[in-house]
DNA sequence: GGCCACACCGTAAACGTTTACAGGGCGGGG
DNA sequence: CCCCGCCCTGTAAACGTTTACGGTGTGGCC
């Protein structure tokens, strides 16, 4: 693991001078015999370019940096997924933050664009501080934000519509003759759960149901929470006859205990869940579930990311993905429960 | 976004020469007044030092790569998800590459060692071919492998043991009285599907039972493939009474199969899955898998390269992290099955 | 044969740091 | 009072590239 060649072994061992070698190795107009003679002695030596330095002198780093809140969330990872592929087809690395959705490490993250080791940032917080909307004014690289920013934020921002996502949902069970629908939600001091609890009271109201607070359960993200709040709720409204969870993990958490109850599922009791995860096609009954379009937002987010690392200066872009219902065995009625 | 300030910035307007500044921001011994008018400075102008220029002095980037197959497999997630926070916390920062599995881009992977954009590299092929040897041999940073390579290879290794895990799986099936205990592997031109296969004859030997060809089947490593492996198996072998499943995702079709089938699981057939991810807990009934401890193997992984990014020479080690078996419902008899 | 144009090439500066080296100022000791 | 030594600081080189600029050589044309 000596000193690997730069271009002045390279220069030595070709007789020409560095900025020949570095014509070359640029494909800059050079003479046949040149460019062979440096060629030969790249070859030799296993020469390869040295980023750093490149970097250095061009002020690009051909890479970017995804900051996401939590490295094990499958809506996270959808969305890397996709941007993975699009950052790499326009030549640029991917460098992975996870902020385990800590403010403080998201200022981090912000302020080390000064550093300029990436060209752009890809950042989706969980809530959106004062910290963060200066952080972001002053920022010394592009950045696209994955969530809702206030209006006005000078900011490249993909949103999801988790709103129209609850409406798609309430919707559908209401069409399958539910009238009991209860809401299983995670906290209300979050973006997530404040969105989903107001979609879900005004959907109610949209279908002129009543918004019955006995219906609500809070609890939080997780699957054993998720359980937890649904018994809560079994107890205090035997004739729910649906539920709404407001992700995939609380409708799991849903289906253990209703089975655990003995209602069945969907027939008694119908169970829908967000975000469209792994774990939906997984589970039994498969899980009906919103998609909130993760794959789809990572994959604008890149592009715009791209798009503004190419194209300069132009106006920020709000995209929305519009959410998407994917109807499974938990509330599809024909296909019938487990035995 | 004009250009920052840098530290000639900062010395002009601190009235001092860059080496003093850069003494300070390095806290080396400065006389107090000077560390003030430093700090002041650079405090005023919002200064953040370059990565890039800092990297291309000291020859160090502060960057690792991890090179997995697939962003999508939750296997490669738990590695990368113990890996993220141990490097972290040394100060480095993750470059994620996903390589799909093709040959060409994990060689790519290596090759690119060489722009020296990394300090090291953690990479996880799917399968060792000549070419990984001599790129590896070549490498021009420390190299990490997760998963076997052959005896000799000078380079840190980290391996799970699926033959012990396939051992441990038959035992465990075999205390519950499966004496038909079915295989669907992956395909055997892959390193996992190989070992497993053999594990699996060599287990049943040493429990006296006989192979019995019939027994095996061969899809591929998902779970659409892995149902019809399976279907296949029941109308040859309609008396199987448990299954062996080369991962949780066979193990979801076998599931599914066993479900539209009307066999009871565990109580007519058992079923094992392999990788213990996430699915394996949320399936229904829950999975008995093995775990071949993937957050374990990130763990040493990362850990194995900061300790040859700090302490630099030693021999290559080779880690082997024991498997476990992590019982769920699609085994416990006595927990029942669905209703 | 001389001059011009052009193609090619080499020298050197620049990107933003870190650091070896040497110089300046000050205090203390002889 | 002089000299030595030490502490602090500044100058400059280096890391490995890219690139502006000027110089050299060749060929063509008059």
């Amino acid at each position: 693991m000596a000193d690997g060649p730069t271009i002045n072994t390279i220069a030595e061992r070709a007789g020409v001078s560095i900025a020949s070698v570095s014509r070359v190795l640029n494909g800059l107009p050079t003479r046949q015999d040149t460019v062979r003679k440096v060629m030969a002695a790249a070859d030799e030596l296993g020469y390869v370019r040295n980023a750093v330095a490149r970097s250095l002198k061009s002020r690009r780093t051909h890479q970017v940096a995804f900051a996401m809140a939590d490295v094990g969330n499958p809506a996270y990872l959808a969305m890397l997924r996709e941007i993975q592929p699009v950052l790499k087809a326009a030549g640029y690395r991917l460098v992975l933050h996870s902020t385990d959705a800590v403010v403080a490490d998201e200022i981090d993250v912000l302020h080390s664009l000064g550093e300029r080791y990436v060209d752009g940032l890809i950042m989706s917080p969980l809530r959106v501080t004062e910290a963060h909307l200066e952080m972001l004014a002053a920022a010394r690289a592009p950045v696209v934000i994955i969530g809702s920013v206030p209006e006005g934020t000078r900011v490249d921002n993909v949103r999801a519509d988790s709103r129209t996502g609850v409406k798609l949902a309430i919707d559908h069970l209401h069409e399958l003759g539910r009238r009991r629908i209860g809401m299983i939600n995670g906290p209300l001091d979050t973006v997530p759960g404040a969105a989903r609890g107001a979609a879900y009271r005004e959907a109610l109201g949209d279908l002129g149901l009543p918004y019955d607070e006995d219906l609500v359960q809070i609890g939080d993200f997780y699957r054993a929470e998720g359980a937890r709040a649904v018994g809560e709720l079994l107890a205090r409204v035997p004739d729910v006859d649906a539920l709404m969870c407001a992700n995939d993990l609380i409708a799991l958490g849903a289906l253990d205990v209703l089975r655990a109850a003995g209602r069945r599922v969907p027939d008694d009791v119908a169970v829908v869940g967000m975000d469209d995860t792994d774990l939906a096609a997984a589970s039994w009954p498969s899980l009906t579930s919103v998609s909130l379009g993760s794959a789809e937002r990572g994959k604008a987010a890149a592009e715009l990311l791209l798009d503004r690392l190419q194209g300069g200066d132009r106006e920020p872009r709000v995209v929305t993905v519009p959410p998407r219902l994917v109807i499974r065995a938990s509330t599809r009625q024909e296909e019938g429960s487990p035995a």
